[in-house]
DNA sequence: ACCTGAACACCGTTCAAGT
DNA sequence: ACCTGAACACCGTTCAAGT
């Protein structure tokens, strides 16, 4: 019944996806454990460290393949793209997860060194800190959709839902096209 | 002596801009003001709603002229994008403040219609969050060159942080080019 | 190596009561 | 209208002690 550091990372991952990255404390990932919130710091040094193992985790979903999806680098930016943000998108408050704990690393990931190969560095920098902004935007309209749909049950969902998906996908494709036309030079 | 709601944003944001985010608490707040913790009550309902005054105040130091700089859209564009990563980036932490409470709301913004009559609402809300992720970045590289400083006070600044500021530059004009040749067909 | 139990120094928020 | 005082239900983290 003993605990190693994936075990824990795995119950934070879960309390988090069932009530999100506010109520995702120590104290409730060792609730979870069915241990003391002490004997979380023998697998892991303080909360930071625990939620950049969860935003690797988050990441790791993704298939490295991705970016030789399509015949050319930006079809293999955009894939990567969308694959990184249905990846945060897929638990709840991921992107804050990610975001915060990536942000500090900038420059280190697996997932920019791909892209910058594909579309240089600066192209890299500027589609990740987009995709990562965007996704939190998403997110965060989603959970305030959900709020508003407690509240009042009877509405029809938030039209504009449908929409950040496509904006998404407009934004990339800007930013596309902004590094295809830079190189060309 | 006794206070009111602007009272209680100031000492919000001295408190911000001294202590950081995660030090900014209500009951800090009301020290600074030399008031009890539950007074702060009467003049804000709660921190989510103190947090947006706050980065209401921030963003509100942007002259709102600048969007009409610069000869073509694409320049006043540029040099909106550039004043707000500048207020964002002279308070300490404020990019995280302005982004997570601007996020909540977005499509409601000044600044984010302003932008729209010069690139277009897809060209906006790019450059916005780009403009929000590149800022955090910042502050999260400065603030770890800091403690890094604190550690090690022999060695010389980070040369990176020169670079995000003109990575943010290369980063804008690669999504103004996006616009431009997207909006051009 | 992994965990318990107890403690320390904090949080945001509520509410009756004062002036 | 604005504030105090006290309380409630929480936090992250440390540390001696157990097995």
């Amino acid at each position: 019944m003993r605990n190693n550091r994936a075990d824990v990372v795995a119950a934070a991952l879960r309390v988090l996806n069932e009530q999100g990255l506010e109520n995702c404390s120590m104290r409730r990932v060792a609730a979870e454990l069915d241990v003391q919130p002490s004997a979380l710091y023998h697998h892991v040094p303080n909360k930071q460290t625990l939620l950049a193992l969860m935003a690797d985790e988050i990441v790791a979903s993704i298939d490295v393949a991705t970016a030789d999806a399509g015949a050319t680098p930006i079809q293999g930016a955009r894939a990567t793209c969308r694959a990184l943000r249905d990846a945060m998108l897929a638990v709840r408050d991921g992107a804050d997860v990610v975001a915060t704990a990536a942000a500090f690393r900038l420059g280190a990931s697996v997932i920019e060194e791909r892209l910058a190969e594909l579309v240089g560095e600066d192209g890299a920098r500027t589609l990740l800190l987009y995709t990562f902004g965007q996704a939190q935007s998403t997110q965060m309209h989603r959970q305030a959709a959900e709020l508003g749909a407690l509240l009042s049950p009877g509405e029809l969902a938030d039209p504009e839902l449908h929409d950040l998906d496509e904006s998404f996908a407009r934004g990339v494709d800007l930013i596309l096209a902004g590094i295809e036309t830079v190189s060309s030079n």
